[in-house]
DNA sequence: AATTAAATCAACCGCCACAAT
DNA sequence: GATTGTGGCGGTTGATTTAAT
């Protein structure tokens, strides 16, 4: 059944946002929190759709996303989590806790296919590059919430299988050793401080300072462009979710979550989850590679499997996966 | 220096699942 | 239990930037 859009198609500008939309809306996360977007172009006075304020909020006005470029850590693990679990960006997206799942599928669409493709040329066999291992169908598997239409018990079995899957691969990943299939045809590993981050404070700062200089402040790319090279900062990692004083209230934003069970809350599920790693373990990328890294050597596998599953859900909670 | 092609990235669109009514 | 509305996700597109000729 043919659902209405999300909002009056009349009025509502589109295309790239401006510094002072951005203010606006970054201004309003802060004192109300994310969520209730459909609020938010009423109350901001924005002439934009509410999934519009989501999507720019989510994917570039967030604190704490790390912007540029992907580390060879980072590679290696989209590689094997996207063989592992498909296009599934969101899930993939809340194991790197800094990047949004728009960037890792960009990521994914412009340099790591064309990477995969040709080293299948060359003669390797890494599980297709397309929607590889998990379900090439996209949005046949159950990712952030699409149910495969398999009995409970099964999916639980299956779950528990990749689980194995997914150690082994993580394993891989963050082996660096050039012996891992993907290490051949990587590219220089980045530097790490050359991975930029933002806060929200930042972007003001940064967009305002866009805004202000003569010429700078030309729609959305301008500032985006030069800031985030200029980004230099890289701040202070920031909870999402809960977090940075303001966007304190937003723990609760979703229909009243428990805000301290962020990462099993839906809505934390993908955001805070990923804030809940980088956050709780500190900064940066680093933190959350050590709490996979720990995971993975805990081989002690002492655990039930249901213990594992507890054990992974600060991660990403694992019914996001099936 | 100018033009064209390729690459990149932000944003939009449509679908789906879930919660609220 | 059925219907409706919202949020979230993945695919795709279009504008912009960069590299090559």
């Amino acid at each position: 059944m043919g659902r209405p859009p999300c909002c009056d198609k009349v009025g509502v500008k589109k295309g790239p946002w401006t510094p002072e939309e951005d203010l606006m809306l970054v201004s309003y996360v802060q004192e109300h929190g994310p969520g209730n977007w459909r609020a938010v172009p009423t109350n901001t006075g924005l002439m934009r759709c509410s999934k519009s304020c989501r999507l720019r909020w989510t994917n570039y006005l967030r604190p704490g996303i790390k912007r540029g470029n992907f580390t060879d850590q980072e590679e290696k693990l989209i590689i094997h989590l996207q063989a592992l679990l498909g296009n599934r960006w969101a899930a993939i997206a809340s194991y790197l806790p800094e990047r949004t799942d728009n960037d890792i599928k960009n990521y994914w669409n412009t340099h790591l296919k064309k990477k995969l493709k040709k080293m299948q040329a060359g003669g390797e066999g890494d599980g297709g590059d397309d929607g590889g291992g998990g379900d090439a169908g996209g949005r046949t598997g159950a990712g952030g919430g699409k149910r495969p239409a398999v009995p409970k018990g099964q999916w639980e079995r299956r779950l528990q299988t990749d689980i194995h899957t997914a150690r082994q691969a993580l394993r891989d990943a963050l082996s660096l050793e050039p012996s891992a299939p993907q290490a051949k045809a990587a590219p220089p590993p980045t530097p790490p401080g050359s991975a930029t981050y933002a806060s929200s404070a930042e972007n003001i700062a940064r967009l305002l300072e866009g805004w202000l200089r003569p010429g700078g402040g030309s729609g959305g790319k301008g500032p985006e462009a030069s800031g985030s090279t200029s980004t230099t900062a890289t701040t202070q990692q920031r909870p999402q979710c809960s977090g940075e004083g303001a966007a304190s209230a937003s723990a609760s934003h979703s229909g009243g979550a428990a805000a301290n069970t962020a990462a099993h809350t839906p809505e934390c599920s993908t955001e805070t989850s990923k804030m809940a790693s980088s956050g709780a373990a500190g900064a940066g990328a680093a933190p959350a590679f050590s709490m996979l890294e720990s995971w993975l050597l805990d081989d002690g596998m002492g655990h039930s499997e249901v213990e594992l599953m507890a054990d992974v859900v600060p991660l990403g909670d694992p019914s996001e996966f099936f």
